[in-house]
DNA sequence: AACATTATTGACCTTTTAGTCGAAAATGAC
DNA sequence: GTCATTTTCGACTAAAAGGTCAATAATGTT
């Protein structure tokens, strides 16, 4: 019998067993991660997953429904990291210009920093436009990415302003990031890629920028 | 004995088999693109292809090698449009501005009027970044559209500009696009994101006119 | 230690799907 | 019309992959 919780275990609110099943199911996601990304969600296979992540297939589904969930689970982490990053700053921007430099640039970290996670994000999304059973439950997350970056911008905005602009804005601003560095995958090396959204941020925020009225 | 063609053909070079033959390919390559576009390339399965072609499997075997084979085919045939696309105007742009307003103008259209081979452009895309066979066979077409971009904005620019700049700019201007609508097709409605692309094409192409130092 | 609970396992079952092939249909040549 | 050639067809095979479950191992409790 469970009752309740042993003195011992207080600390950590978690059993040796509890912490064990912890492990596993992290070592699941970073094992799926790391094939969706090589491979791709739908060519990739449960068991290539289960054994990248050294375990034995079923215990894969003791810990997710089926493969659709897992993915929608990642994504929404992945998403969710990505937001963070956006939140996060050493100094916070002072004008409309900078924080949008920050926009890119926190992208542009991320895409380096969690590439498995911004492929698969990127995945995701291509998964959204396609007749998908998950549509819904995916499509929130991806909602959710782009009101945080309309929420960041608007706060230097005046609130008067058309919320529709704003919105075409967080499409252009997260459209421009994951599509320039997808074609700048096919055709560039990573060092040029680097060199390359430096002086490209600056005339792209530029008329961002003009676009917003400013 | 088939020996030479006779007389009654010369006119189309072909009897009424080879033409049975050739619309049967063609209504594959249609009933592919849909299957396509709609559910993706790896959920797409050949019998709903056949199915929705209205012909027998075997059919299919006759006229591809397999599934692979297919995509790369209207992959290529779908980028070979865009080049077209890009390559016709009505009154041929003046200006480097023109240009760029021209080329996002010809995606956009292409977008709306060409939306199956729109998306499965943006999937072959993703396809090259994921480990996958056909990669080699996949990219070519992909460099020879970014090509193809470079070249058209070349003739506005003089010969001693870096071609590495160019090559940013090709990769830019297909990203933003193609990044954009994707997003855009997210978060806002058809309408939106038709009056949308206009404010934000010509901030975008004033900002990628700067940036090749006009 | 003995027993209860939870986590893990991988052989097994089932479904799906790519790809084959001999038969049938359509067309061409005479 | 008759026979040769080309195209189409769909039942069939084999392989792959998703998902299940009874057995086993690890941990927890007394």
């Amino acid at each position: 019998m469970v009752s309740f919780m042993k003195t011992k275990y207080m600390k950590t609110g978690k059993t040796r067993t509890q912490r064990r099943a912890g492990k596993t199911r992290w070592k699941l996601k970073k094992a799926a991660l790391d094939v969706f990304s090589e491979k791709g969600v739908d060519a990739a296979t449960v068991e290539e997953i289960t054994e990248k992540a050294d375990l034995g297939k079923g215990t894969l589904y003791q810990h997710f429904d089926d493969k659709e969930q897992m993915v929608i689970t990642l994504v929404e982490e992945a998403l969710e990291h990505l937001i963070e990053k956006i939140r996060s700053y050493d100094d916070a921007p002072e004008t409309l210009d900078e924080m949008l430099e920050h926009l890119l640039d926190a992208h542009y970290e991320f895409s380096v920093e969690s590439k498995e996670e911004f492929l698969l994000i990127f995945q995701g999304k291509l998964l959204l436009k396609l007749e998908s059973e998950a549509t819904e439950e995916l499509e929130q997350p991806y909602i959710r990415y782009l009101e945080e970056i309309e929420s960041q911008v608007a706060m230097y905005l005046s609130p008067r302003i058309d919320p529709h602009k704003i919105r075409r804005l967080a499409c252009a601003v997260a459209g421009f990031v994951f599509g320039f560095f997808s074609f700048a995958m096919i055709g560039m090396s990573s060092d040029e890629i680097q060199t390359s959204i430096k002086p490209l941020r600056r005339v792209f925020v530029r008329s961002l920028s003009v676009f917003l009225g400013r």
